[in-house]
DNA sequence: GACCATAACTGCTCTATATCACTTTTTTCG
DNA sequence: CGAAAAAAGTGATATAGAGCAGTTATGGTC
């Protein structure tokens, strides 16, 4: 079969995604089997096999073998890379935050270091406070390579998503994260933003954040009230 | 061809595996293409795809369409369940923990849910310090179904881990984790067993250990020093 | 030497089967 | 009726090919 712009195994996952969002599916019921797929969509087993197990990986669905193919219970997204706007809207929240920095810094030690940058480089700093059902729950920092996204200062950061800019704009495909976390307890200034008693313990998360082609784009620095901020993994053996 | 026992893509994982690990392949050299690897084992094109595939989702490999199949960096397992014994064995480490409690309660609310009991249900409460370099960093509280794991507390803890004590004694096949990660401040008592002065941040992890089966098998409610301890996780957009 | 076409190579998608191990359902027979 | 046997169905593994699209090294031309 022709594969004329979107692969074969794509299409048929966005039919099965599309019929489960549309609550047609519910989490439980069976998915049409392998051989079924595939003579639905008039491609081989392989190709139906290979739609299956990508959804599996993505937790869409369940396989259980001699049994078959179930649709997954919805799940919190573990482990998926989102910007803060993206976590806000899955959970039907509006995304509300102030931007207390914008500039082009120098001489910043742990940004240009994080960012693989040479120590003296020039850098986007953008400090934003988050805020959640009108309260304010996180302070993130991110650093930026200002050689590359200078621009950004000019863009319109308080309506859009800083991922979304980075992903349009620049044309640029986010790949994956690494993150650091540990516990610190909130200084005067953060303790103040955040709204917080002062010795306050606070998540702290350093994410660097790298393009689908492995180069650092983004490293952001995050302090989040604990109280308001659950961070949730998911690990596999 | 037959499969006897061991899938053919799986003999040719391991066989890579071991190449890597014998240090007879760097990082960045290049692993057999599919081809070349389909013709050196007599397999198909796509049997020796499938071990290329599920390599690099291992993250042992990296795949670049059109140039090559690498052997990647060597990384931190991201992701990756592991019990604290086999954590400090990937580090050269030797693991220590002192066991400071060790018996079957009852009515423990927080436990019990987690683990999806009855309320009332008698369960194992194992309670460790552990050690690196010499130094306690974590205090790790277990607990299991008594019903199904009460033998636990006569098995010699002190020396294997629990982990391989689940899978050899009772034939467990761990799956995943779901963690919830947060900061809290350590009472008198965690303070003192830590060694660290009283207002001081931990990182607080609840992890809920499931069999391959999506079973709940073990609840862990672990302190760790945020001095000494980082949560790496890698996440994927 | 600089440039450009080409050939070789790579991973990606796909076909059309086949067999195995396992579960579930149906049928058969005492 | 109830147990055992058979059939149908499922995912997992595997074969032996094919064309596609992208990268890279190789030659030949100016």
């Amino acid at each position: 079969m022709l594969t004329k712009g979107v692969p074969a195994y794509r299409r048929i996952q966005s039919a099965i995604r599309r019929i489960i969002e549309a609550g047609e599916l519910k989490p439980g019921d069976v998915v049409a089997s392998e051989r079924e797929l595939a003579r639905l969509h008039n491609v081989s087993l392989m190709t139906a096999r290979h739609a299956l197990v990508s959804l599996e990986r993505e937790g869409i669905v369940e396989r259980r073998r001699s049994v078959g193919t179930f649709v997954a219970a919805p799940k919190i997204h573990f482990n998926k890379l989102m910007s803060y706007t993206e976590q806000m809207g899955s959970r039907r929240l509006t995304p509300v935050s102030k931007i207390l920095f914008a500039k082009i810094i120098e001489n910043d030690e742990e940004a240009t270091a994080r960012l693989s940058l040479a120590p003296k480089s020039r850098v986007v700093k953008l400090e934003r406070l988050r805020q959640a059902a009108g309260e304010p729950f996180a302070l993130e920092t991110c650093y930026l390579s200002a050689a590359q996204f200078s621009g950004l200062l000019s863009a319109p950061l308080q309506t859009g998503s800083l991922f979304s800019t980075l992903e349009r704009d620049y044309g640029i495909e986010l790949g994956y994260s690494d993150e650091e976390v540990d516990a610190t307890v909130a200084d005067p200034r953060t303790a103040d933003l955040l709204q917080v008693p002062k010795p306050e313990p606070l998540l702290r998360i350093r994410q660097v954040i790298y393009s689908t082609k492995g180069i650092v784009i983004l490293y952001v620095l995050g302090l989040y009230r604990s109280d308001r901020h659950n961070l949730i993994i998911r690990r596999y053996r």
